[in-house]
DNA sequence: TTTAAACCTGCAACCGATTGCATAATTTTT
DNA sequence: AAAAATTATGCAATCGGTTGCAGGTTTAAA
């Protein structure tokens, strides 16, 4: 009597094993783990073998028995602090593209601008055992205690975008500084002389540097710094209606707003027109991002493009190197990617 | 000589175990196990003493070793057909909010509207053992042979918003109809005849059912329905302007189109307002999704609310009850949640 | 005090893949 | 043809947590 060792049918509750193919084949599991995963030390027959036996079963190896054998994962965890913009799927689509064809998975954990849900997605992911993080700093993250275990037990993390500013990990970010330059600049040359600029925590980097980037373009060219133009919140709905209506109440009005954020600049541009006032003519304004909203407004938002998909594949390229022992682990590594001003008709005061 | 058995010290290479936590308090790693996990067969003052041995030792269990014994991850997948938009991230919010205190993680992938990379998703999310799926279809999925192995091991599956028009799998959905009716009436009330719809796949049962709700609504009030209005397209940036492009050229033009998304309608919008005509006057719009920039265009757009949020519970809940067995996993079932018409500029041509 | 019941704990066998080491099979060299 | 070198395979331990079963301990009932 014959009894079918395994068949074809998928309806069996059964997970195959290797050592269903061992038994199929009457060779070891040994064998059987060594052919499936092209090692040096199996013969081609026995590879062909096998290979052929495990398609034929619907054998898929178990994760989680080799990943407690190797004590490895092959994952990437990646933490965003957001979900909902175009430049975060456009580094995902980055780091996407590289791990794409090393074998690498990723998880996406986000934060929603949160740094207690941050925390918990370090935790989770570092629970996960992840072989490396990708993280971008949720707004209002201070404390970074919650990436120690990973540096504690040598696991590779590359902060992007939103560092910390004395440059904990690896990092990828964009010269925000010259960014924050070139905007005012460009408002500058278009003929403003009262510029204001809506920004957000100067705890986070990436804001901190654009308004350097914007007081140096202004001492460049020998217009005053007023602190009064300078307003700091939390760039959502209610607070970019609030700074523009603020700006507005001041006399001599700005002629000029540099706005860290699409979004914002847009709530902002509405805000300023239901007052009655034109843009670009009486009020210049520059946003940060270029999301897809620039294009949509009326009129049309100049910004800074953000080269998210070469931050995402830089990103995910240094990480690769740590793990692939091509590069060390050490921290203190800092690249910078170039974001260039697109104008559009927001800023555009001389044609 | 005594022996430190563990230390609070983190920087030791060494993961504790429960093994060790059994040897440091003279017990067994079974006991540890139990009191660990609450095990009624455990005693309080155990489940005390081994509780806060493993706090001191930074124990952290491992889910490898765990789930390879239990046969099941306490994960669920999430397929999104993308994450950049307002919708997504409400629902993935709702998941969440629903996941939160059960214990199940979750792992999110994502499409990007492509049904290959759907394919693979759901392929790695199989490989990875979730217990559970929540899905929703790419732009250009028909063949849903990916799903299979899931319902052929009998793990549960929740498609939300982009379902199989036969029902395959519980489905939580809003009614397309009632909204594409909706949507069209009220262009009619506005005093529309002639109404246009611009829409993305009819395979897609979303596309396809506000199809019928927007000729239901033109045959209830007697107006003709034109082959010519209905105009089918991917929803991206370039269809949309030809959509446009295409419409205005028709005599006599329509005087309000329905357009089932609102990223497309901003771009419909702005190219009807380039050729000089009029938003609401010479041509109503009603969008699809309300996403956020339906409020940030010139005029703002009206549009269908979508529940993201809701969705996102019920369908996380009408998993979980299949999962933790208050409801059995058999297909078939449908759960229809309400969207509302948002109406705003773009549609008021009466004051 | 004895007996029964309730309660804890430990033993040991899993779960499935990996890998160092030893051995067998094959090929090459002498 | 025998010895040496090369290559392929098997053995068995290991990763760390879980759980059925048996036995031991404590508490309650007789």
């Amino acid at each position: 009597m014959v009894h079918a060792l395994f068949t074809t049918d998928m309806n069996s509750k059964k997970e195959v094993t290797i050592y269903d193919i061992a038994k199929s084949l009457g060779i070891s599991a040994a064998t059987v783990s060594r052919a499936l995963k092209d090692h040096p030390a199996s013969s081609p027959k026995t590879k062909k073998r096998v290979l052929a036996a495990a398609k034929k079963s619907g054998y898929r190896s178990n994760h989680f028995a080799s990943n407690l054998r190797r004590q490895s994962t092959h994952t990437i965890g990646v933490i965003v602090h957001e979900l909902n913009s175009h430049f975060i799927t456009s580094v995902l689509a980055g780091i996407e593209t590289v791990t794409a064809g090393t074998g690498y998975d990723i998880i996406i954990g986000h934060s929603s601008e949160s740094a207690v849900k941050e925390a918990a997605n370090a935790h989770n992911l570092f629970h996960k055992r992840v072989d490396g993080l990708i993280a971008s700093l949720a707004y209002d993250t201070t404390d970074l205690s919650h990436y120690e275990p990973y540096s504690k037990r040598g696991i590779p993390i590359v902060f992007f975008d939103r560092v910390e500013a004395t440059g904990y990990g690896t990092n990828v970010v964009i010269d925000n500084y010259a960014a924050g330059y070139q905007a005012t600049e460009h408002l500058i040359q278009q003929g403003c002389k009262r510029i204001a600029h809506i920004t957000g925590s100067l705890n986070r980097n990436v804001y901190a540097d654009r308004l350097k980037g914007y007081k140096a373009a202004l001492q460049k060219h020998k217009l005053k710094y007023t602190k009064d133009f300078v307003l700091v919140n939390d760039l959502g709905e209610e607070a970019a209606i609030a700074a523009a209506r603020q700006l507005l109440q001041i006399r001599p009005a700005p002629d000029g707003i540099f706005i860290t954020n699409d979004f914002c600049a847009a709530m902002v541009i509405q805000t300023i027109k239901e007052a009655g006032l034109r843009i670009p003519e009486d009020i210049a304004v520059v946003g940060f991002n270029n999301d897809v909203i620039s294009n949509l407004i009326e009129p049309k938002l100049s910004t800074i493009d953000y080269p998210g998909k070469k931050m995402g594949e830089m990103a995910a390229q240094l990480l690769m190197n740590q793990l692939t022992g091509i590069a060390v682990p050490g921290a203190g590594k800092k690249m910078v990617i170039d974001a260039a001003l697109v104008v559009r008709g927001s800023s555009l005061k001389r044609k």
